[in-house]
DNA sequence: GAATTATATGGACAGTGTCAATTTGAAAGC
DNA sequence: GCTTTCAAATTGACACTGTCCATATAATTC
């Protein structure tokens, strides 16, 4: 019974309505940004669907920068929780790591093409933000750590090898969710061209002597 | 004197104060881009500093979106030109124009920031737009054509060499640009990241033998 | 000179983010 | 138990936005 109160005291603090108003505003945002993307999510809209006066948001979040960041940051969680899991195993396989840490970027992405479009708008939220830092940052460590595990001699730092690949994951992703490029295959390998492009990538970074 | 007045004809048509508007309201759109990012770019401050009423642009832009849209082809123009340039007399030394068609796109975002972003931003603008298309296709196209000039062989075909490389400088100039890396020296080669992330792809898309 | 037609104007509207004053309601202190 | 207290929620307002409308304007065409 001690533990129930304070569960409960820890969670309702004074005066609220909702028990949690925070994280219902944050559910509404990653509702309203799925269904009608980015321009949809509005502080009005979000306090609308949560069911709250227009100002109410204002409580919990001082801007709407705030807001998008937040919500932004619960994505960036969401990313690194299937990038981890996903070469969770595949320490000692880098080139099959890289390219499970890749096709998990690629997967989220054109599954919730709003929810990656989000992370990188700069002007809607603010990247210098410490717990969107923190999750961002545990997508590029899973990245930074599988190259580092293995021993292979590399071309150049490590981090710069980091860098190229999450560059050209988020480059293509980036203009293939703007329309530039068609899903097609590599006419040389079979493979979807999402993959391929990583094949000559890892070809680079890996010295092979066949 | 024909000739006078025809293209006096052709410059001014019927109603017209400025001659030009259309053009002015252009000029003054890139200046507010410049200055104080795509947010400052509202059809009411481009009026305002244009000297005309708030809703005289809709004369020549029947929405924002489509004067955001006619901004990024003046852009990808711009941005077009100087990647050709860069590229000509290269044609028979295809690693060394990649790297100067990616210089060109580095220095280009690096120094005009806000006009690279513009480019990107598919809420704001119409990617479908015949004119920016045209203009984009210029770009890609100058990549594509270098690529298909050399005679080696690829491990993939030449639209995914061209995707690949166009994937990577895009993503790193949108990371590097959102603040997620600073410029910094590669520690083996000693090259700017920017070179250096380059050199793994290129190494991987042509064969060594030594 | 008159008619036409594209262009510019000023006003209006709904919607936005944000601020301020007020009300509400649950916890804390006596 | 009652009052105090203070965070949370409400209501109203403001300036700003994009867009639409009726009107006025000015240059070309007849």
């Amino acid at each position: 019974m001690d533990s129930v109160n304070l569960k409960a005291k820890q969670k309702r603090t004074a005066g609220q309505k909702h028990g949690d108003l925070r994280m219902v505003l944050l559910r509404e945002g990653l509702s309203l940004l799925d269904s009608q993307g980015v321009e949809g999510v509005t502080i009005r809209a979000v306090a609308r669907n949560a069911g709250v006066a227009h100002s109410a948001p204002a409580n919990h979040f001082p801007s709407k920068r705030v807001m998008l960041t937040a919500i932004a940051a619960k994505i960036f969680a969401e990313l690194a929780d299937l990038t981890i899991e996903a070469v969770t195993d595949l320490a000692d396989k880098p080139e099959e790591a890289i390219q499970a840490f890749a096709e998990t970027c690629f997967q989220f992405a054109f599954d919730t093409p709003n929810r990656y479009q989000l992370l990188w708008q700069r002007q809607l939220i603010d990247q210098d933000d410490t717990a969107l830092a923190t999750e961002m940052d545990r997508v590029y460590s899973a990245l930074l750590s599988l190259l580092r595990q293995d021993q292979v001699k590399h071309r150049v730092d490590i981090e710069t090898d980091a860098i190229a690949i999450w560059s050209m994951i988020h480059g293509y992703i980036s203009m293939r969710l703007d329309g530039n490029f068609e899903a097609a295959k590599d006419t040389v390998t079979n493979l979807p061209r999402h993959k391929a492009i990583l094949l000559s990538l890892i070809d680079g970074i890996y010295y092979r002597d066949s």
